[in-house]
DNA sequence: CTAATACCTCAACCTAACTTGAGGTAAAGC
DNA sequence: GCTTTACCTCAAGTTAGGTTGAGGTATTAG
C-alpha cells in the first residue's frame, strides 16, 4: 500500500475508531480523503496522525470544534512536520494546565465546602471560582442563609 | 416563609438555575418536592444545599447519574446532616483525585507524544492508559472551559 | 375584584459526538 | 465469474443535560 492509498477500513483498525467516525470526522472538516475510480475514499498516511491527536486532546477535554480550530493553524500544503505537531501539544499542554489547576483548586475547596453549607454564600469557594473554566449559567444568587 | 415552603421560582432565583432545571432534576429523581393545594411545588430548605452539591459535582465532572447514586446513600426519612454531606465530598474527593492524576499523566506524555509520532503505536502512554475515567460512558470526560 | 405574575404539564427542540440502518455500488478472493 | 466483504450516501436515532413554547391554572399585588 502506498502512502496515499489508505482505505477507511483500514484507517478504522489502525486507529481503533469505527468507519462511520472517520465519515463524520471529514463532515467536520477534521480530516481530508480523495476518492478513487469507484468514488471511494482514500487517505495518505498522516491522517493517522491527525486522528491520534483527535483522540489525545478529546481526552483532555478539548472539543471537536477546537480540535478544527487548531488544526487550522496547521500548514495547508504540505504534511505535518513533527514541529508542527509540537506547536499544537504545546497550545494545548497550557490548557491542560489551567483545568489541572481548576481541578485543584476545586479538590481543595471540596472537603470543606460541601460539608459546611456555605455553597450558596457569597464567599464559598466552589461557587466563586474566579475563573473563566468554571463559568457557566447565570451564576448564583447571594442570598443569607 | 417556613422551612419548608420555597417555590420553585425563588429556589431557582437563590440557586442561580432555571425554574426548568428544577422540573427537571425532579424527573431524574434528583430532588424532591411537595405539592399545595393548588398542584404547585413547594420545597424544604434542604433542597437549596442538594442544588449546591449537583453543581459542584458537575464542576468535578460527575454525571447526574452518579450524582443521583451518591444521593441514594443518604438517609431517607431525616434531612441529610453536615456529616452526611462530609461522606458524599469524600467520595468525590477521590474520584477527583483519579482525575486530577489522569491528566497529570496525559500532560506529561503529552509533549513527547503528539509531537513523536508514536501516537498510534501500541506502546503510547496516550493510547493506553489503563484508566476507567478515561473511557467511561460516551467519550471523555467533559470538563468547564 | 382584577390584572399581572408565577406555576403546571407535555411535547418538541438543542448541541455534541457519534451510531445505525436502508438501499445500492465497488473491490477482492477463489 | 461469482460471492463475499468493503464502501457509498443520506436520514434518522442515541445520550446527556437541559431549554422553549403552547395552552391552561394558581397566586398575589393593588
Amino acid at each position: 500500500m502506498s502512502e496515499a492509498n489508505w482505505t477507511v477500513g483500514r484507517v478504522a483498525k489502525r486507529c481503533g475508531v469505527k468507519v462511520s467516525t472517520l465519515h463524520f470526522y471529514e463532515t467536520r472538516g477534521l480530516i481530508q480523503s480523495w476518492r478513487n475510480a469507484g468514488n471511494q475514499r482514500r487517505y495518505k498516511a498522516d491522517v493517522l496522525r491527525r486522528i491520534s491527536v483527535i483522540k489525545a486532546a478529546q481526552k483532555m477535554g478539548i472539543s471537536l470544534e477546537e480540535i478544527k480550530q487548531a488544526f487550522s493553524t496547521l500548514p495547508d500544503n504540505r504534511t505535518p512536520t513533527a514541529a508542527d505537531w509540537q506547536t499544537l501539544s504545546t497550545w494545548w499542554r497550557d490548557d491542560l494546565d489551567a483545568r489541572i489547576d481548576y481541578l485543584q483548586r476545586l479538590r481543595d475547596s471540596l472537603t470543606g465546602c460541601i460539608g459546611c453549607g456555605c455553597l450558596s454564600m457569597k464567599n464559598c469557594p466552589i461557587y466563586n471560582e474566579d475563573d473563566k473554566l468554571a463559568s457557566e449559567g447565570s451564576g448564583p444568587v447571594i442570598l443569607d442563609r
